[in-house]
DNA sequence: TATTGTTATACTCTATAACTATA
DNA sequence: TATAGTTATAGAGTATAACAATA
């Protein structure tokens, strides 16, 4: 019964719990999304204030969906004002998709509300030692979430 | 400007980049769900190797969905052969679900097969310090999860 | 009356396929 | 022909509201 040199039961059990975790986590976010704007909503806008101004393609290719899926949010978001679409200077194929002062407001406003549940549950139930240690755990996170 | 006893800017800046990996990795995770069943059906059917035979009432509020919405899984899963309905001995309006010989084999396979993508990805793109830094965290986002 | 399960319906999120306009 | 954006449509996942059956 040799192990695996880079992860064995230990890398199958983490994946088991992971999943577990993590679906309930984004059921429970899911249900709190407050403000109106959804959970995919709030990811773009806050994809468009890191990237500035945006076309469909790159957005979805930062959120890893499809350029359809990504303008049924647009669509949303530019229904309620968040953002704004204008013609590229250059090409015109493209449309340039950005924050207006209301969705960047919102942005921050979401930000300093300290990111709304999560924030929460991350003071309410973990110690100074657990929150540093989820801290260094998050980018870990990242890196199995990118392309 | 005094900061939260716990948590302060640091939490803050952890939910938020909890959230945004969160997404993108549900999204993958959803984009790579094998075999022809759902993420929320596997979840399903785990809950059920782990609690035995239970009612909807049971599976919704281990999996904090609202009965309905569970009973639309169940349906479809006992479509496919997954699970099988059975009257409650003693209480008539109760049913109680549970796992087919059929659903138990699919979630061993799933186990076995090392629950796809996920564990991949921990292999692949994470150091054995790493893994076991991941594997650390883990519970501390149940513990978030939690009701 | 309270509880359990259920059906009907709708909304969010994402996908595939097909179309339009521009390069 | 290739690329960017878009529309139409569908399926998964979940919610609320309303109802039926049983306790």
């Amino acid at each position: 019964m040799t192990e695996p040199h880079a992860g064995g039961p230990r890398a199958r059990d983490t994946a088991e719990e992971l999943q577990l975790a993590l679906g309930m986590l984004v059921r429970r976010l899911r249900a709190a999304a407050g403000d109106g704007v959804s959970l995919s909503q709030m990811s773009v806008l806050k994809r468009l204030e890191r990237l500035g101004p945006s076309t469909a393609s790159e957005l979805a290719r930062a959120e890893q969906i499809r350029p359809q899926s990504v303008i049924a949010t647009v669509n949303s978001l530019q229904a309620e004002g968040h953002v704004a679409r204008s013609p590229h200077p250059t090409d015109g194929r493209q449309q340039l998709i950005a924050l207006t002062d209301e969705g960047r407001a919102l942005v921050r406003r979401r930000r300093e509300e300290g990111h709304g549940r999560i924030a929460e549950l991350i003071t309410e139930r973990l110690g100074p030692a657990e929150q540093r240690l989820l801290a260094e755990a998050v980018p870990l996170l990242r890196r199995l979430a990118e392309n």
